[in-house]
DNA sequence: AAATCAGTTCACCACTTGGCAAACCAAATC
DNA sequence: GATTTGGTTTGCCAAGTGGTGAACTGATTT
């Protein structure tokens, strides 16, 4: 029932972009300093911080400065609550009968796009 | 691999709202016209147009305009392919066992002697 | 035919986003 | 102790987002 959840909101905005979605890759293979983690993308440190910056102000990684170089890991919770929003509509849709006539009467027809 | 997926940034883009999620949410009880849909919130009808475009576009929707009123459904595609994405990362995370050592020993009080 | 109703379009506005360059700070290294 | 190295801060800018009000179109009702 929480559909103003702020955290939602940060989390989907931050998976909305391509570095940041790529990042978060990268730290699944474990935690990664700054300048690793912004080799393979072509753009300065500063946009990169920002990228970083986001992803922590949203809960999505954690970072910690130990000595000149910061390393970060993932945070998994908020990909969890992402998931879980997403997981509980797929449901919904699932339990209507009439709703899911309608899909299988619009869709199965066709040849799905993967 | 495919990090630079539009239809993600689209997805995702397009949850980041709690407006948007709310109308998907309505739509999960079955195809409902615009009017009936924009009653909840408190924003006139331009604004609630562009958040239905942002929708349909990304391919969360469909609208059908028949006479003069314009049907709204759900379009189960783009949420699935989402919520596989953050599935696939899920599993990631899950297979490394530093990284499962990691997070255990971050948030679980346990004892995840193996 | 006139009025209403459901959308639509248009012009505009405040704010955010994603990028840059340049200067700066602190920690290693030489 | 001078220099590199890793990160940070500060302005700045173009483009996009989320909202408004007013005017308009076309279908339905009276």
């Amino acid at each position: 029932m929480e559909n103003f959840d702020p955290a939602l909101d940060g989390a989907f905005h931050a998976l909305a972009d391509p570095t940041r979605r790529a990042v978060l890759r990268q730290l699944l293979a474990g935690p990664k300093p700054v300048k690793q983690l912004a080799e393979p993308f072509a753009m300065g440190l500063p946009a990169f911080l920002k990228h970083l910056r986001v992803l922590e102000e949203t809960g999505l990684i954690a970072t910690e400065k130990t000595g000149r170089i910061r390393t970060c890991r993932i945070e998994p919770e908020r990909l969890l609550q992402a998931e879980s929003w997403l997981a509980e509509q797929r449901a919904f849709w699932g339990a209507g009968a009439d709703r899911l006539a309608a899909y299988v009467e619009n869709h199965l027809a066709e040849e799905p796009n993967p």
